[in-house]
DNA sequence: TTGACATATTCTGATATGGACATATATCGT
DNA sequence: ACGATATATGTCCATATCAGAATATGTCAA
C-alpha cells in the first residue's frame, strides 16, 4: 500500500511550519496573498498551494476584494488539536520524574556504566 | 528542490493518527511493542517504525527489559505543540463572530443570491 | 479592448513516507 | 548450543508532497 493523504485535517496541515506561519499571520487581520508570500519570502504560486490546504481544512475563509483575494483565519479548525494535546498536559511535569526513574533504573541496571 | 523532512519535529510526528493513538495508549503506563502493535491492529514492524519516529523525536523513551523493550511516554515534547495551538484559543470564539461578519458581506455584495 | 496586476492551477521533478515482507539481532529457557 | 520469543532494520513499492516554472484565470483602469 501507499502513504497515506495527509493534507486532509487540521493535524496535518499544521505540520508544515509554513502554513503554521501564514496562520499566525492572520492572527489580528485579514491579508491578501502577495502579502503573505512577502512576509513568508515564498514564491507566490507557493503561498497559494498553503493556502489553498488552509483552505480545505476549514482553517482560513476567503474574501474577493476587487482583484485581490483576503484570507482570514477560522481558528475553530485547531480545537481538535488543541483538545488532543491538552489530553497530555498533566504528563509534561510527571515525564521530569518518570525520566528521573528511568535514570535510576538504568544505572540500576549497568552500575558500572561510569567505569566503561 | 525537493520535499522537506517531516518526521523530525514533535508537529509532524504528531500528524500521523497511528502515532498519536500510540502516545495516547502510553499514557499512565509503559508498554512493549507488540502490545501496542496489537491495540493498533497493526504489524509489528510498522509499529517499531513509528516508535522509532517517536524516539527521535523525544515523545518516547525506551527502557530494556528483558527480551521486551518497554516504551514510554515523554510527554514533554508535546509543549511547543501546546504552546503554539493556545496562542489560537481567543480566536475560537471570535471565529464565529468573523463568520457572521463575513457572511452578512457576502449576502451584501450579492444581494440576490437567494433568488439565483 | 488592452495592459497591468493579483491569484490559482498545471506540469514536472525530487524526495519523503507509509506499508508489506523478509531478515537480522538480541534475549531467554532448556 | 538451540529453539522460541521480541524487536529492529533493510528492501521494495505506490503515492503523497513540496518546490520551481510556466501558464491560466480574473479584475481593474484607461
Amino acid at each position: 500500500m501507499a502513504r497515506a493523504a495527509t493534507t486532509s485535517d487540521a493535524f496535518n496541515a499544521v505540520a508544515e511550519p509554513q502554513r503554521r506561519e501564514i496562520l499566525m499571520l492572520l492572527k489580528g487581520r485579514e491579508r491578501p496573498v502577495n502579502e503573505l508570500a512577502r512576509a513568508l519570502r515564498i514564491t507566490q504560486p507557493r503561498t497559494s498551494k498553503h493556502l489553498r490546504v488552509l483552505r480545505e481544512v476549514g482553517l482560513v475563509r476567503v474574501r474577493e476584494a476587487g482583484q485581490q483575494r483576503l484570507y482570514a483565519l477560522d481558528a475553530r479548525g485547531l480545537q481538535p488539536v488543541h483538545e488532543w494535546v491538552v489530553g497530555f498536559e498533566q504528563f509534561w511535569n510527571e515525564s521530569l520524574d518518570r525520566l528521573n526513574e528511568y535514570v535510576k533504573k538504568l544505572q540500576e541496571e549497568e552500575p558500572d556504566v561510569s567505569t566503561k
